[in-house]
DNA sequence: ATAAGTATGTTGTTTTTACAACAAAAATAA
DNA sequence: TTATTTTTGTTGTAAAAACAACATACTTAT
């Protein structure tokens, strides 16, 4: 575990923590650190889950399947990131989604009860821990919000053209990089890849915008439309 | 307020608190209560929220809104729900959504950072009151993923089939009622009101369901085939 | 370097959807 | 009640998506 304070230090759930006290919470939470090769179940739909996960490295993807192995992708956790909280503490008797490892990940799996329910001991983390849980269940709730934007729209090309405008938001610059592959992102957005992959060639030939693999660039309207 | 202490001792931020508390709780949550009208806003997009709500009685959708005026209603709340608490704890701007009466509603707006942040008298409930606070963010998180269930399905059939079984099993029943009118569901599950309509018919006609206004009943199978 | 496997792009066809326009039914107001 | 407004259902058409099949580019393993 030591080496990985370097991570943990900066994750959301430790947030004004010293990092001299991380380690005795982690034992104190049950934490177990366990790696998954990519594309590996972490959790399967169906299972009962009792933990919340951290991810120390790598990513993991939220998924969807129906019985013809159609796959939706609900959200994506990288680096640094809490998931599965929101179930572990829920009366659902199983999982509606499963989690996989989208590349070669490592996971820190902590008890989530004992973060939410005072320790006997009542040990002075605990209003700190409970105060972070909160933020980080405000955030991943915002974040299928905002994934919601562009979901709603009707179009593929839309869709595409929500995500990516996000994206470049995000880093405050019409050049960046996704983390998807165009299986995944059409997974995300809940169409077909090659009709997106279609329609994002489209959108090139358009002078919309420019890609090579998972590096996009938006361009700007010539002359934008007016809108009253 | 008083008259509304039925609703309000049954409602999930006051779970185990005394309801003889509850009055006093309020004044120190700043709590102040608002009647809006059918298709009233209670918050537009781009403002600033810095409360979250309680529904004492009617119901609201938060929606997302384009330029064309078109409407997608990302969930919706009925009496005795929380909402906004997610956005008046995050550092974005402004709403990313709208918030509107779905009928005519009662709201109980209290200042969420009181309930989060430590009050300097340290009342005995603050701990309770951040506890619920833990369970309905994860209930308001599970809602939207479970929400999500539905829109990943990628014909307009298949969303109406998914969103009416978990209705049915919901209630534990083939036969509910919805609260949404056409409009609403089609807002709600991102497709067309028409073509919605059109698919609800032949369900009906291929004798899948049978429906009179909001009320709904599904069939059996007949022959149901067996997955491999 | 070569081969094998994986990811992405392209094209044509079929199915589904959105859209528009209108009819019928239901709810509401006068 | 009757008139008016709103909601829901129906139909046809144009647009878009899914699907399938394949070509090309890129990666990875040997």
């Amino acid at each position: 575990m030591k080496e990985y304070t370097d991570v943990l230090k900066k994750i959301p759930l430790f947030r004004n923590i010293d990092e001299k006290d991380i380690v005795s919470i982690l034992s104190c939470l049950s934490a177990k650190e366990k790696i998954y090769n990519k594309e590996e179940y972490i959790w399967s739909e169906e299972n009962k889950v009792s933990e919340a996960g951290i991810i120390l490295a790598g990513s993991v993807n939220v998924i969807k399947e129906d019985y013809w192995g159609n796959r939706a992708i609900i959200s994506k956790f990288s680096s640094g990131k809490m998931f599965g909280e929101a179930f572990s503490c829920s009366k659902l008797a199983k999982l509606p989604v499963s989690v996989v490892a989208s590349e070669k990940t490592k996971i820190l799996f902590i008890n989530y009860k004992k973060i939410i329910t005072v320790c006997p001991n009542s040990c002075a983390f605990h209003s700190k821990l409970i105060d972070n849980m909160l933020k980080i269940l405000a955030d991943n709730n915002i974040m299928l919000i905002q994934k919601m934007e562009h979901i709603v729209k009707r179009t593929t090309r839309e869709k595409i053209l929500s995500f990516l405008s996000e994206q470049a938001k995000k880093v405050n610059n019409n050049s960046f990089k996704i983390n998807f592959n165009r299986q995944e992102l059409a997974d995300y957005l809940y169409v077909d890849r090659s009709a997106m992959s279609n329609e994002i060639s489209k959108l090139r030939n358009e002078g919309i915008l420019s890609f090579k693999k998972n590096h996009f660039k938006l361009f700007e309207k010539k002359n934008p439309k007016t809108i009253h």
